[in-house]
DNA sequence: CCCACAAGTTAACCTAGATTAACTTTTCAA
DNA sequence: TTGAAAAGTTAATCTAGGTTAACTTGTGGG
């Protein structure tokens, strides 16, 4: 399933908050966090959860499903990589971090896999 | 200037066409290389003129000025470095073909830099 | 030369993903 | 316990970048 660039970051930004607090999401902290306004959550989460991507009911608090999680984390591991690879490149912190935030949702599965392999070669 | 996605790759298609036939440009032949519908070929020329990024009058054929040039190379300068790029990681020519055009419009010159400095550093 | 078809434009419309304004619901501190 | 502030929702609107349908303009072969 090919997802918007905009919903991954909304699934990645409810997984890091879950990762931060241990609790479950409140709409205003992701829309403090992407910089968009509380009715551009209110959409957002109204999709993910008709894609089964969260739970959540009216005026409720967020929290992923399985299969939410799956997608988040996958989002999230392109950004791990691609940061790590990016910085290993020589790439600045602060660019590395901007980049991947980027790049994250243009890149494929085969690259990606080149990428952790080139990682991979480097550490040994 | 930052621009849209869409403007770069109709700049970068200008030139390819230009430096493929030598010749002026046809909104025809940009559509079918873009895959896109005549009108929305108008209105991106209607932009890419309202820039000062090509010369065109109503019904005329499609040229990028000095400044559109530019820019069409620093873009497609950007396609060619990532494609080598990836090819080089193990990537197979068709993956890193379309990987690049995607990851072409989301890179940081920073990053852009770096990748330059590998390609140098592994053909030595 | 002329007209049929190719090329280009215009108008109306669609979708995704935002916004602001105004409203409703929830929560927490006095 | 209650009411003001915080959080969430709804409605209307905007913008970018597309589409199709219908029109206008350009052009080359008979």
């Amino acid at each position: 399933m090919k997802l918007s660039k905009s919903i991954e970051d909304y699934l990645e930004t409810i997984l890091l908050i879950e990762k931060e607090t241990g609790k479950t999401v409140k709409s205003v902290d992701i829309a403090s966090s992407l910089n968009v306004s509380k009715p551009a959550v209110t959409k957002a989460m109204n999709e993910l959860k008709e894609l089964g991507f969260i739970n959540k009911d009216l005026y409720g608090e967020i929290s992923l499903t399985n299969e939410g999680k799956d997608m988040a984390e996958k989002v999230y591991d392109k950004h791990l990589t691609i940061n790590t690879f990016l910085q290993r490149l020589g790439v600045s912190k602060e660019t590395a971090e901007i980049d991947c935030c980027n790049l994250e949702h243009a890149i494929s599965d085969e690259t990606l896999q080149k990428l952790k392999e080139f990682l991979e070669k480097q550490s040994q």
